[in-house]
RNA sequence: GGGCGGGUAGCUCAGUUGGGAGAGCAUCGCCCUUACAAGGCGAGGGUCACAGGUUCGAGCCCUGUUCCGCCUACCA
């Protein structure tokens, strides 16, 4: 027998264990089966489980074990990411603990200890995703730094440098101090701040007068090689061409003038610092101007800030602000809201600098991707994302892919020491063409998202044309967040379609990112986040799984609270104690009909009304989850299975039950059991996904098992797993109708639970016969003593009463309250049906909906409008007798 | 600056072609009825942000306002 409450803890460890066991997670890399594929996006090494993980991991394990349930050739391939940044870091923050750094120990001793770390701490993330309950081929997994995806990696690189799509050289790129390396456009986060405009004055060299600039960024001014003005701006037209000497530097610049220039910003008048500004380096560009770099690689200026050289960049800031109004030059400060760029892995802020880097030229390859999407080859879900995707793509920018790091795939490139040439080389080549074997690798590596982006075709043995590949591409489905749409989803597009000639994957599903109850994203520092592992261990992983798919509304973001996690660990122990229920019962009958045999028409087996009804609800549940599985549903599919789980099969069916449990007729108690276990079966089944720990559990404690050794390899339910009956389920409202009818006036004039009542039902519309054919029903749910039911019975004049669709009840009172509770009661029912009529005849007064509605609209509302009618003067009789009784 | 999403019960959120607003939790009342008190039965609770418009009819469609959140941008 199981326990009265449900433990989850060892549930859980046993379960995984047994499924990872018996290999129920392995795909085939050749079936007869269809396939279902989804890669998994590879967490970074150096994380551990956060409730967005947790999401996204919950969103796939459901459809992976929907779709392995239902007979697809299923294959969730589960990896990690080297994060080439945030892993480096790490590692560095270890050795300077330890008093030492990177440079001490040299690169190739550098990488060892990273390595070493990985196998230490890169499979917690792992773990932790087993403990969530993925159903992930651990025989297939990944890491983007292994062999074969490094294998990948050079391919690329070398066939997008052979086209040309790769290129490099001297731009401005963001540079992270901190972190010593450029950054893509995408690695910098932009946070508004409120910041000051300063304006400094710069006298002119002829000394017939000054011009004034304002900039947010005054130590810059080092590195100024222009002033610019608008050519049409006419307070400065006489000035073009002139020049201007830098205070405290005392160096001469000259006044051009550039359209650029927006005359109402500011004074009009702009310093120009094309190695620090990205339009000044355009319009450098243009000018042929000077590039000084002002900063090093560290954040410190450099010996182009000549009396700055070597202070830090803030520092340096505040030290020429305060030289520059010593000396006069500080003629104004404003504040003024901006943007500043911060390192998205170290949150320093992110300098332009000017350096030489890798680029891949990205335009032809994102119209491909554009393309695709544009013409529904790949759908995104929900569509709204498609609008962010097309505008990011259709305005993308070179991607600067190479790093100044050590960990991560390094750039196969070599340069010949004794002549100028760059070899290219998937292999790592031995000599030159001159014939030198003197040759040096580049020092960079490759951005981590340009081996991410190769993900849903190199986990699977790209470059080599494996039945893997061949079977599981294009995948079905990328399930992932917004955050990474741009830095992951798009450019594996590209990839996907340039290399293998395909769309990665047919759907792209985005689902929310978990905020806090404020709507703030969480994160570490800002100490708001909820700990998965937290929530698991207090909850249980099943109700957290379903917590997360209950939420998963489709366009929405999730505001997590876990009081909710707390009501959905009430729902496993409704149905944990369910199973209790039906396990005392099993022994009641000598067999338990199979449910097939339950649910073939002709059977010849004696259903009852509420066998046949649940039946009913059953065949609908079945085809509402799936359909709303097959749409990303995920939030209505819980739902869904939750109402009918806990109010239909527990609150009505089983209830309905329980008199022919405890009663002798052995024919109808074997149907009803049968029916109880083929339900509940079932509906394991389909919370199965969801919930695959407990489900499994009480599946293994059924006793006629139908789909082998496992749940996790049953077939999933279909509407032929319940037998759809329209009669019944009309005929199951009446009864329902009488019995919840009895119960409100027994509440509602608070009368004990235990206390027995006489009810009197008046039917109309034939509901006399389908009440009299179902009395226990009613007198066990609705605990009554006599029940008199009838077209034409005589109405006790002192009762409580309740009107419904094809009945009027009446509990007569005598000693058990006083008639005036019940008057009050009648009066606030009346008063509800009295608008009601209100509200209807409203609307039938207006010519213009009489005239313009719909017919069937038109025929519903006089429908209710003789109902509301009919239960208005059956109340009103109703009150009429009680006061009589009492007057 | 541009774009997107949202403002629905005390809280967290659903609401799929426009036909009198729903759930869970919380609240109140009655019950320890032998699956479950992590439970059962019953009940209360909403100017669907605001203002206009379209329509016979608007939570839903259109316009504007406001508040919140997010994304994006070569905003000196």
């Amino acid at each position: 027998m199981l326990d009265k409450r449900y433990d989850p803890k060892d549930i859980e460890n046993k379960w995984y264990s047994f499924w990872t066991e018996k290999g129920y997670f392995k795909a085939e890399a050749k079936s007869e089966k269809p396939s279902y594929c989804i890669v998994i996006p590879p967490p970074n090494v150096t994380g551990s489980l956060h409730i967005g993980h947790a999401l996204d991991v919950t969103l796939q394990d459901i459809m992976i074990r929907w779709k392995r349930m239902s007979g697809f050739n299923t294959l969730w391939l589960p990896g990690t990411d080297h994060a080439g940044i945030a892993t480096q870091n790490v590692v560095e923050k270890d050795l300077k603990e330890k008093g030492t750094d990177r440079h001490d120990l040299g690169r190739d001793k550098f990488i060892e200890k990273v390595w070493e770390w990985k196998q230490s701490n890169g499979s917690t993330i792992i773990n932790q995703l087993k403990t969530m309950g993925a159903s992930c081929d651990w025989s297939r997994e990944r890491f983007t730094l292994d062999e074969g995806l490094s294998a990948a990696v050079r391919e690329v690189f070398v066939r997008l440098y052979d086209e040309g799509l790769i290129y490099r050289g001297e731009y401005l790129i963001n540079w992270c101090p901190r972190c010593n390396t450029a950054l893509s456009d995408l690695e910098v986060e932009h946070e508004d701040k409120d910041g000051k405009l300063y304006y400094i004055k710069y006298n002119l060299a002829d000394g017939s007068g000054s011009l004034t600039v304002a900039t947010t960024r005054p130590e810059t001014f080092l590195g100024d090689t222009a002033v610019a003005v608008n050519p049409e701006d006419e307070r400065y037209s006489g000035l073009i061409g002139k020049k201007v000497i830098l205070p405290l530097i005392e160096r001469e610049i000259e006044i051009i003038a550039d359209e650029f220039v927006d005359s109402e910003f500011g004074t009009g008048a702009v310093k120009v610092t094309p190695a620090h500004d990205p339009n000044d380096f355009e319009m450098g560009k243009r000018h042929g101007l000077e590039f000084i770099n002002i900063l090093t690689g560290n954040g410190s200026m450099s010996e182009a800030a000549g009396p700055y050289k070597g202070q830090d960049r803030f520092e340096c800031r505040k030290n020429v602000l305060k030289d520059l109004e010593d000396a006069g030059h500080l003629e104004n400060t404003k504040d003024h809201d901006m943007s500043v760029g911060h390192c998205y892995r170290c949150r320093t802020i992110v300098e332009p600098f000017l350096s030489k880097q890798w680029f891949v030229k990205i335009k032809p390859l994102a119209e491909e991707a554009i393309k695709s999407v544009r013409e529904g080859d790949v759908k995104i879900i929900p569509k709204g994302w498609e609008n962010s995707y097309f505008d990011w793509m259709e305005n993308i920018r070179d991607w600067c892919i190479s790093r100044q790091i050590w960990w991560g795939h390094r750039i196969p490139v070599w340069y010949c020491q004794s002549c100028e040439e760059v070899l290219v080389s998937k292999d790592d080549p031995e000599k030159c063409k001159c014939g030198s074997t003197d040759l040096k690798q580049d020092e960079d590596v490759l951005d981590t998202w340009f081996s991410s982006a190769l993900w849903p075709f190199s986990t699977l043995g790209w470059p080599d044309n494996t039945d893997d590949l061949n079977t599981f591409y294009p995948t079905s489905v990328l399930i992932t967040g917004f955050d990474i749409l741009f830095f992951w989803v798009a450019r594996m597009m590209m990839m996907g379609l340039k290399f293998m000639g395909k769309r990665p994957f047919d759907h792209v599903y985005i689902h929310a990112l978990v905020r806090d109850e404020h709507g703030q994203k969480m994160s570490k520092s800002k100490g708001n986040g909820i700990d998965p592992l937290e929530m698991t261990g207090r909850y249980g992983t099943d109700a957290f799984r379903f917590t997360l798919a209950a939420y998963a509304a489709q366009g929405r973001d999730i505001k997590f609270s876990e009081q909710r996690v707390e009501g959905y660990r009430h729902f496993l122990n409704k149905i944990w104690n369910v199973s209790r229920f039906i396990s005392m019962n099993m022994e009641q009958i000598d067999k338990v009909i199979e449910g097939s045999e339950i649910c073939r028409e002709g059977s010849g087996i004696r259903l009852s009304l509420a066998d046949r009804w649940i039946l009913d609800r059953l065949a609908s549940v079945c085809a509402e989850t799936s359909s709303a599985l097959g749409e990303y549903r995920f939030n209505d599919a819980a739902s869904i299975l939750y109402q009918f789980v806990w109010h239909e099969l527990c609150d009505w069916y089983v209830e309905l039950i329980k008199p022919v449990l405890y009663g002798e007729d052995a024919e109808a108690k074997a149907a009803a059991v049968s029916t109880l276990v083929h339900v509940f079966e079932i509906a394991l089944s389909l919370l199965h996904p969801f919930m695959p720990f407990v489900t499994e559990e009480l599946w293994q404690h059924l006793p006629c098992l139908r789909g082998g050794d496992s749940l996790c390899i049953r077939t999933y339910p279909t509407t032929a797993d319940g037998l759809s009956d329209d009669k019944s389920h009309a005929e199951m409202e009446i009864v329902m109708d009488a019995i919840t009818g009895i119960r409100s006036i027994r509440g509602e004039l608070n009368i004990a639970p235990s206390l027995e009542l006489k009810a009197v039902i008046q039917t109309a519309h034939g509901a006399d016969a389908v009440l009299n054919e179902n009395l226990l029903y009613i007198s066990k749910l609705a605990k009554t003593s006599e029940l008199v039911i009838g077209n034409d019975v005589s109405i006790p004049a002192n009762a409580g009463t309740a009107v419904k669709d094809k009945m009027e009840i009446f509990v007569p009172l005598e000693g058990l309250v006083d008639v005036e509770a019940e008057i009050a009661r009648l009066s606030k029912d009346l008063k509800k049906v009295e608008a009601d009529i209100q509200f209807v005849e409203k609307k039938l007064a207006n010519k213009n909906f009489v005239d313009k509605a719909p017919a069937a609209v038109l025929e519903e509302t006089k429908t209710k409008q003789r109902d509301y009618a009919e239960t208005a003067l059956a109340i009103r009789e109703n009150m009429a007798k009680l006061k009589q009784c009492s007057g």
